[in-house]
RNA sequence: GGACACUUAGCUCAGUUGGCUAGAGCGUCUCAUUUACACUGAGAAGGUCGGGGGUUCAAGUCCCUCAGUGUCCACCA
């Protein structure tokens, strides 16, 4: 008998389903539409085992509504993944000894598509191993010119209303990709630092100071003021003095804020409008001036005095040297916290002033606020955490300092743009190509385009329309439009999934998809995530190799639970996986049976009265019921369960053990409960229930076999 | 500091709206010895469902509380 199942006959039945288009969705097919719409992995991301079960759960849907007679559209993507994209391509410029200085936007963009090719390729063969049934003629991805002009419809659109705007605000930077990124982009990394307590002399005065508490003595240099708490004991009395900046010798106003901590510290801050978001905020109400010691890349500006051109920890230690020499320390203490750094290159954010867009999303997030309920969240409470989110939105900062991405389309005639300041009435236009009409200086040419791309998320959070090529109104975004279901990882609740809902509703009053699927993440026995630093991950292509891909998919439903993370490791998905190989060959056993050791004289009907066929015709109602329910409620763990459980202990454990003794009689209702069971069984073992179909001497693909229904 | 989860057998996990003696897989132990299938079959051991309290005829499930774990959010210098 068959032992092992080759992945290479997995890939020949695979691409026989793809030519013959069975995945393939008809927008003129008079039956119901049915539509999914995959997450774009990255495009430097790797298939990682996440991805493989967030595949196998959308192929099951996918696979069960086309039994069921639905028009199927599983529509595929890619996203270009801006930064990550980017900070990948430069590493490997770089070990050729090139970098975007040398090459010029446009050479880099020529070799930036290159290798977005070659990423491709690789990409592509990965994704079909797990047996994703996608429609991969209408694969997008998020660079292409359609998305590229739902992306621009967007832009004018939110221009036209009034909610863009663009200028110098304080923005969280990361110096290692050299762009600005948002709050939700960063993460924390628990740091040991010095908390140093230094001393601010009191103008006009002997002996009198003022002490603050500070982890980052580099910023001294762009100190502008004194913020002490509201009625401190200690420090009240110097209010309508101004104290002395130990390392600049500037005066410095001192004021009471209510923002300020009486108990951290000292109860006193030091305010550096231009590398804190607080410091920022408190200073623009006190019209202090906004000085920067720190530029974009990380370095110490001229302000440093001495100091200038160091990397940022030099420069901390330096300066506190400096300020000891000056006997300005008061003391200086350990201190943990948990410093803000890039979720993608770790790298410690420096808040900046930057010059960058915005958008207001008040207005988006009521009408998401208003509308959530109409959406079914798997599971449900992800409706109140998407609630809570938007009813406390901040402004999306839209553009970035790359070149890999949607360039924004804002043009500048050169000789009228003042640099810093944009508004409706400059000399600018909103466009997608270069603008043809001269601007103020008579010149066409004059007409320059804005450096900066958008986020990665400007063009992603359109996703469920841009596919399907909103704004015109075509077919298939009345047909598919809105989905019926996607299916994300908890993560990207936030950057990706409040945004399509946001973002749909506001432009065309529709939600996005009518039922959300959230699936848990999967982590390592200690529960931490699985990361390439850690090197804990698991292959889910080696897994495949070993046990094949149906019985990898079906170890994988058994962690598919709404929102459940797991705990896992190799061996304990090889012992998983070993299982459902079992069951496999369990499975191929029973269809030997009952197909190749059928007997001369077997019957044509089944026993009405027989108590075994009406017993397992009971259970096998009993289990399409159960699945069928189980599934319409997206548990696939329950489904595969029911099934496991009713093929191996109640079909061949107790029914073909019985039928030994009257098998020509139990015949037909054998060969009966295994056509219902492969049937049952398609969507999650998709390619041993296809082989054994046509084992069972039919002619079409059990793909396209109706559903079972309790009759 | 807020929010949301989770805690069930040695391990990894199920357990739908409260309802028979709490389930699965792996692991462990006993038996069967070539069967459609040893990638097998029959059986066993193993749980006071994190602790405590409450509601109920009935609680793993609902409520309160305590403890532990995890995730997300938040400007604590």
């Amino acid at each position: 008998m068959d032992k092992t199942h080759h992945t290479d006959y997995e890939g020949k039945l695979y691409s026989s389903w793809e030519k013959e288009g069975l995945f393939t969705a008809n927008p003129n097919s008079e039956k119901p539409p049915y539509s999914l719409l995959m997450p774009p992995p990255n495009l430097t991301g790797e298939l990682h085992l996440g991805h493989a079960m967030q595949h196998a759960i959308l192929d099951a849907i996918a696979r069960i509504k086309r039994m069921q007679e639905f028009d199927v559209l599983l529509l595929p993507g890619v996203d270009h993944a801006g930064i990550q994209f980017e900070g990948t391509l430069d590493r490997i410029l770089a070990k050729e000894g090139l970098s975007k200085q040398k090459l010029g936007r446009e050479k880099w963009l020529e070799r930036a598509w290159k290798f977005k090719e070659e990423v491709y390729q690789s990409f592509h063969k990965a994704w079909t191993v797990i047996g994703l049934s996608a429609d991969w003629p209408k694969e997008v991805f998020t660079l292409e010119p359609k998305v590229e002009k739902a992306v621009f419809e967007q832009f004018k659109r939110f221009w036209d209303q009034d909610l863009l705007y663009k200028g110098a605000y304080i923005v969280q930077w990361c110096p290692k990709c050299g762009t600005a990124i948002e709050d939700i982009e960063m993460e924390y990394e628990e740091r040991k630092q010095k908390l140093y307590y230094i001393n601010y002399p009191i103008q006009d005065s002997e002996s009198a100071y003022i002490t603050i508490a500070t982890t980052r003595p580099e910023t001294i240099y762009a100190d502008t003021g004194i913020a002490i708490s509201l009625n401190h004991p200690r420090f009240k009395k110097y209010l309508d003095k101004k104290a002395i900046n130990p390392l600049t010798k500037d005066s410095i106003p001192i004021f009471e804020d209510k923002r300020v901590e009486p108990e951290f510290g000292t109860g006193a801050l030091k305010i550096t409008p231009g590398h804190d978001p607080l410091d920022y905020e408190i200073g623009k109400n006190h019209n202090l001036p906004i000085l920067h010691a720190i530029d974009k890349t990380g370095r110490t500006t001229e302000l440093a005095q001495e100091l200038a051109g160091m990397k940022i920890e030099g420069a901390r230690e330096l300066a506190a040297k400096k300020l000891e020499e000056l006997g300005a320390i008061e003391k200086i203490e350990d201190y943990t916290h948990a410093v803000p750094v890039c979720e993608r290159c770790k790298t410690t954010v420096e808040p900046l002033i930057s010059e960058e867009w915005f958008v207001k999303m008040q207005p988006l997030a009521e009408k998401g606020i208003l509308n959530i309920g109409q959406i079914n969240f798997y599971p449900t409470n992800y409706k109140k955490i998407l609630t809570d989110w938007m009813e406390n939105i901040h402004d999306w900062s839209i553009s970035r300092s790359l070149w890999w991405g949607h360039r924004i389309p804002v043009w500048y005639c050169q000789k009228c743009n003042p640099q810093n300041k944009v508004g409706k009435n400059k000399e600018m236009l909103i466009s997608l190509e270069k603008p043809e009409k001269p601007c103020k200086t008579g010149h066409s040419h004059y007409w320059i385009q804005d450096e900066q791309v958008l986020d990665t998320w400007f063009s992603s959070g359109l996703w469920p329309l841009s596919t399907l090529g909103w704004p015109e109104k075509t077919k298939e975004l009345e047909r598919y439009f809105p989905w019926d279901f996607e299916i994300s990882a908890g993560e990207i609740k936030y950057l990706w999934i409040a945004r399509m809902i946001m973002l749909s509703l506001w432009h065309t009053d529709t939600i996005p998809f009518k039922h959300m699927f959230f699936h848990g993440m999967l982590r390592d026995l200690q529960g931490r995530k699985f990361s390439k630093s850690l090197g804990n991950g698991i292959d889910p292509q080696e897994l495949i190799k070993t046990w094949g891909t149906d019985a990898t998919r079906m170890a994988l439903y058994t962690y598919s639970a709404p929102g459940r993370d797991g705990r896992t490791s190799k061996s304990v998905m090889d012992n998983r996986c070993k299982n459902f190989r079992n069951f496999g060959n369990k499975l191929r056993n029973i269809a030997k049976f009952v197909i190749e050791l059928k007997p001369e004289n077997s019957s044509k009907k089944i026993s009405v009265k027989n108590k075994d066929d009406q017993w397992i015709l009971k259970e096998l109602h009993s289990t399409i019921e159960q699945v069928t329910k189980n599934i319409e409620k997206f548990e696939l763990h329950l489904a595969t369960e029911e099934l496991y459980n009713f093929v191996w202990h109640k079909f061949a454990d107790i029914y073909i053990e019985k039928s030994k003794s009257r098998r020509p009689e139990a015949q037909s209702c054998l060969t009966l409960v295994l056509d219902s069971i492969l049937r049952l069984l398609h969507p999650f073992m998709p390619f041993l229930t296809e082989e054994l179909w046509t084992k069972m001497g039919k002619e079409e693909s059990i793909t396209l076999a109706p559903w079972p229904t309790k009759t």
